[in-house]
RNA sequence: GGGCCAAUAGCUCAAUCAGGUUGAGCGCCACUCUGAUAAGGUGGAGGCUCUCGGUUCAAAUCCGAGUUGGCCCA
């Protein structure tokens, strides 16, 4: 057992996050902590955060965990600040990168092996990859302290899940939005299936270049095309021009025996013929004709391979030459487009136009059909050398190279994809164009411009929706047709398992029944006579994560939820995701729902590596999440995570600002490890002595550092509520390490150290409590781990169980006050002021000074210094504190003018420079803008006028005292001066101080314990020096614990000798129990 | 090739929307301090604000064209 650690026990000196950690992990074990708290939440307000499910294969790197801890910080501030949170992860898991992967494994080569294999066993082995993988994926979340419901994650491959796939594709089907068709798709010829254009990777590589004469068949010439898909040739079907484009007829001549006049005739772009000429290796031509793409329109050609295609297109109207928006008579080619509507896409759309059927003579695993004539049976990318030498054969080759470009490949299996015409399912959202654009509204985006600018032109250019694969790892299309017909007209959707037991042929027990490929292509239908066999494909795995708004709540099987959650209230992912979930989602709410199935999205970057570049294994970049817990702990990395923008930007990944924020997390642990011993020594309980209790006895620095607590609260809030919640860590950080360490514990120390139980120690007391456990719940949803173990031990029995159970911190009025905040942040200012001027006088401030002069800009300066001046006096170690008021000014000082250029500008236009620089130089006795004019009066012509606004009047430091200016935001509030005179009654203070410091190094070398008492003998080497630390002899006793002075017989670490402002003294100690003992 | 986003100190970022002498933290160097001590304090070095044009008295900021990086699309 681990149970929590009493309050105020004993913490490990140094801040170690793995230890830490391990405890932790230990402890929400033991107390189950996230149940808990989640349970703690039950009657809130519920709110519906749906998890974008990452893929189930390769483990968490550096963007998932960035992702993941995003959702936690969130998930978590919201529980805090009561909300019943829906936390289901999700895995998506069915999908061709996955069939890839354990055909990998399994050494295929293609469909052919996996039919040998089995269906089933395929299936089987896709599953047990996947699962492989989510546990992996688990482990890794659960690694640095995400706090989803792991226990229960939502699985694209669970029957729940693929029945609400099934539900919201019938009910697009119910809306008239799925159909069945002819479509050119990206296939990967390896994989045999449709990919969607997102799924293309587009590499450069080496492609045949190839210039075709298509001969005119009812006048001379040819008209000439380029292509680097030659394969594509055999499906010519028509030739496309721009009819607004400039063309000419030229002719041409290779050798120079005959006239250019007796040459070809060729037709092409003018902008291109010169070019195309060139790679023809023709030597001499003469433009013969010049005419516009309008005119061409209606030629007829031969097809260059009749011969070797004997059933290439011929129909009426193909063969010509037609209008087409995909021409560019100044980009590749020839201004002429070779077009084959069985391959590629605006081929195919132009060629529906025209109302032609579709000659693709190309099979889905890439080889030619018997539709193809001669190439019959070749793989059309190794076709492409022969059809070449047909074409040359022909007389129809005008020239033939390569050309480095970029070409799709398949994402999965890097095969070159083909653009062919194949049958598949569609979900037709362009039938909801203005719904879903209409839709977009109705969700909320951080960053706002993703959604306005990238998302809407992405919606409003996007196509229908294939959603149909002919591949086995996926959701079965729940669609059913007749035997004997291959089209849409007469179909079945299935929406659910009831349905799907009480429709088909067969027995099966919806309850039990798995929705996958193996299963469900035996069922049969038969109604009305007709027998109804499934489509074989699965759908795009894309499908899949669309209906995760409801997937995550099991609907339609689990129904009680739905209709008090849907759609989701929240979700955030990657900038990749505004074309992959973001949008999938979109299409499948409108067209299932005719709503967008999400309120608000967080759109955050990519992790990049410490150049900006992406991470990739191929570059050898990447930085693993679990190096980065190894070298700096889960809370160090989280915060480092957080710590960037999440909204649009992508974060460069740094170890050194890891480094960082861990030392922030050590500046936190040894601000909370402080006032432990003490607490204990004194019994103190938070219980008995609350910050209510001892608010008499609050000092002002504990007002102000409740009054600091509170604005950070406020300050925090705003910014998680608007989703920047590195803006509210930065504000944390700063209050812990700048106010809470550096300043108020500072302030604190000497109180705590009061032997005697005071009221001042126990104000502090309670003032630290609150400041800390406050703190910790602030820090909560960033670090947990670090925040549960101070929880654990500032908070007593009678609380929860772990920090996360607690309420978000929300601003006590009481404790507000701007007032003091402004005070101590002037305060602070004159203060740094001083340390530097200080320094600048080499007065170490060990030494106390005569006085400070401290010359106020401003009323509120003034006000400020007059409130705390017993503070500033003992902070600065100053014997008096001299205010200047801003209409008095001291008299040794000399003053110069600073321009303001705001003024200056508009007044003086292009001179005002010049004028800027005069001010700035300029020395004068007494601040005034009548001396200021005069010393400036070179620059300024007739009439011209130094206003006040125009300038600030800056002090000049005199000789022999120190001044450095302060100031607030940037704006100047006055300047400290530091009289660092000597008198004998400071270097008295000075010297003894020093002595002390020496007796206080030696007790800690000799590892005394604090409390521990010595005799002391110590022998200045300077007569003035010592009788003048000799006044102070019971300042040395009090502040070192000596209880007896006199001459030691000890000598080594016992008794040194120090070299102190250019004095020699030799100090002795002696442990007071070791003396006693000796004895 | 197109759309969107970014570029400011060695690093991470602010200042950009509403133009006015560029700032913070970290890191580095020097000094300093020592009852939180792998801390703390002070100072210093370090910027043609990616480039080139334009608007303006005045541009990191507004406009145009590029460069580089990221995402998406072709």
């Amino acid at each position: 057992m681990c149970l929590r650690m009493s309050r105020f026990d004993e913490v490990d000196d140094q801040y170690d996050p793995h230890a830490v950690e391990q405890r932790v992990f230990d402890y929400w074990d033991d107390v189950d902590a996230y149940e808990q708290t989640v349970e703690h939440r039950s009657d809130g307000e519920s709110f519906f955060f749906v998890d974008g499910p990452p893929y189930t294969s390769g483990s968490a790197h550096m963007g998932t965990t960035w992702n993941k801890s995003l959702k936690d910080v969130y998930i978590r501030f919201m529980r805090m600040q009561g909300y019943d949170v829906t936390d289901r992860p999700g895995y998506d898991m069915h999908g061709l990168p996955i069939e890839t992967k354990v055909e990998e494994q399994l050494g295929f080569e293609n469909k052919k092996d996996i039919e040998e294999y089995g269906e089933e066993n395929f299936i089987q082995a896709c599953k047990e990859y996947a699962n492989e993988q989510l546990e992996g994926l688990q482990e890794d979340f659960k690694s640095f302290g995400v706090w989803m419901d792991w226990d229960d994650p939502y699985r694209t491959v669970t029957p729940e899940y693929m029945e609400a796939a099934w539900w919201g594709f019938s009910k697009a089907a119910d809306r008239g939005l799925v159909e069945k068709g002819h479509r050119s798709i990206s296939q990967c010829p390896r994989c045999e299936t449709a990919i969607a254009n997102n799924e293309v990777e587009y590499e450069n590589v080496e492609d045949p270049s190839i210039y075709v004469k298509f001969d005119l068949s009812e006048r001379e010439g040819s008209i000439v095309i380029w292509t680097t898909t030659p394969w594509t040739i055999p499906a010519n079907t028509f030739t496309a021009v721009d009819p607004e484009g400039d063309y000419v007829g030229v002719r041409a001549v290779k050798d120079g025996e005959r006239e250019p006049r007796d040459g070809e005739l060729l037709y092409l772009a003018e902008a291109k013929h010169e070019e195309v000429l060139k790679e023809g290796r023709y030597e001499e031509y003469e433009v013969v004709e010049e005419l516009t793409g309008e005119e061409l329109i209606g030629w007829s050609y031969d097809h260059p391979l009749s011969e070797e295609v004997p059933d290439h297109a011929d129909h009426e109207g193909a063969l010509e030459v037609y209008a087409a928006d995909y021409v560019d008579t100044h980009g590749d080619g020839t201004g002429l487009v070779h077009s084959a509507p069985g391959h590629g896409e605006e081929d195919f759309e132009r060629g529906r136009e025209l109302g032609f059927p579709i000659f693709c003579p190309v099979g889905g695993d890439g080889v030619y059909t018997d539709e193809a004539g001669k190439y019959e049976g070749q793989f059309v990318k190794e076709a492409d050398e022969e059809i070449t030498a047909d074409l040359d054969e022909n007389g129809a080759l005008l020239a033939s190279g390569t050309v480095h470009h970029s070409y799709g490949h398949c994402w999965r299996c890097d095969t070159g994809i083909l653009q062919i015409v194949t049958d598949q399912w569609f979900i037709t959202i362009t039938d909801v164009k203005d719904e879903l654009l209409d839709n977009i509204e109705d969700s909320e985006w951080h960053p706002d411009w993703a959604r306005d600018n990238r998302f809407r032109d992405f919606v409003e250019e996007a196509p229908d929706w294939n959603v149909s694969r002919q591949r086995y790892w996926g959701i079965p299309l729940p669609v059913w047709t007749p035997e004997d017909r291959d089209d849409d007209e007469d179909r079945i959707v299935i929406s659910e398992r009831e349905e799907l037991a009480e429709r088909v042929d067969q027995d099966i027990d919806p309850a039990t029944v798995d929705l996958h490929k193996d299963t469900v292509d035996d069922l049969t239908i038969t109604e009305d006579g007709t027998t109804y066999t499934r489509v074989p494909d699965v759908f795009d795995v894309w499908l899949d994560s669309s209906v995760a708004s409801w997937g995550t709540l099991d609907f339609p099987s689990d129904d009680s939820q739905f209709d008090e959650l849907w759609p989701a209230d929240f979700i955030l992912e990657a900038h990749d995701q505004t074309r992959g979930w973001f949008w999938s989602q979109l299409g499948m709410g409108t067209a299932a729902m005719g709503e967008v199935p999400y309120d608000t999205v967080l759109m955050h970057g990519h992790a990049l590596d410490e150049d900006g570049r992406k991470m990739s294994k191929s570059v050898g970049n990447v930085v693993e999440p679990d190096e980065a817990i190894e070298r700096h702990g889960s809370d160090a990395m989280r915060m480092f995570l957080l710590s960037a923008n999440p909204q649009g930007d992508d974060m460069r990944f740094s170890w050194e600002e890891m480094g960082t924020m861990e030392n922030h997390l050590r500046t936190l642990w040894n601000v909370f490890r402080f006032p432990l011993p003490y607490m204990r020594l004194d019994g103190f309980d938070p219980d008995e002595t609350t910050l209510e209790d001892v608010d008499e006895d609050l000092e002002l620095i504990d007002e102000w550092i409740l009054a600091r607590l509170q604005s950070t609260e406020a300050e925090m809030t705003d910014h998680l509520e608007e989703f920047r919640q590195d803006r509210a860590l930065e504000a944390l950080i700063e209050f812990v390490v700048e106010d809470v360490s550096r300043f108020y514990i500072q302030a604190v120390r000497e109180r705590m150290w009061e032997e005697e139980d005071s009221d001042s120690k126990n104000a502090a007391y309670a003032t630290i409590y609150r400041v800390l456990r406050e703190s910790v719940a602030l820090l909560a949803p960033y670090a947990p781990f670090v925040s549960e173990e101070i929880y654990g031990t500032l908070a007593g029995d009678a609380e929860h169980d772990t920090v996360h159970m607690e309420d978000w911190p929300t601003v006590e009025e009481y404790w507000q006050d701007e007032q003091l905040e402004t005070d101590v942040a002037i305060l602070r200012a004159i203060e740094e002021a001083g340390a530097n001027a200080r320094q600048q006088a080499g007065r170490k401030l060990r030494w106390p000074v005569p006085r400070v002069v401290v010359a106020a800009d401003d009323q509120r300066t003034v006000e400020a210094v007059e409130r705390h001046t017993a503070l500033l006096e003992d902070r600065l170690n100053a014997r008096e504190i001299e205010l200047v008021s801003p209409d008095d000014r001291w008299g040794e000082l000399n003053y110069s003018a600073e321009a303001d250029m705001s003024e200056l500008g508009p007044a003086f236009g292009d001179r005002a420079g010049q004028v800027m620089n005069a001010l700035n130089e300029a020395r004068i006795d007494e601040p005034g803008l009548e001396a200021i004019e005069a010393a400036v009066e070179d620059v300024l012509e007739d009439g011209e006028k130094i206003e006040e606004s125009m300038v600030s009047f800056v002090t000049q430091t005199p000789d022999g005292v120190a001044g450095t200016a302060f100031g607030l935001n940037g704006d100047d509030r006055g300047v400290a001066y530091v009289d660092a005179s000597l008198t004998d009654d400071i270097e008295s203070e000075g010297y003894a101080r020093e002595v002390i410091r020496r007796v206080q190094e030696m007790r800690k070398d000799l590892e005394l314990d604090v409390e521990e008492r010595i005799a002391l003998e110590y022998a200045i080497d300077d007569d003035r020096i010592a009788d003048l630390v000799a006044e102070r002899e019971d300042l040395i006793r009090e502040e070192v614990r000596a209880d007896e002075m006199g001459d030691l017989e000890v000598d080594d670490g016992n008794r040194k000798e120090w070299e102190v402002e250019g004095v020699s003294m030799e100090i002795a100690i002696e442990p007071l129990a070791a003396a006693e003992a000796s004895d």
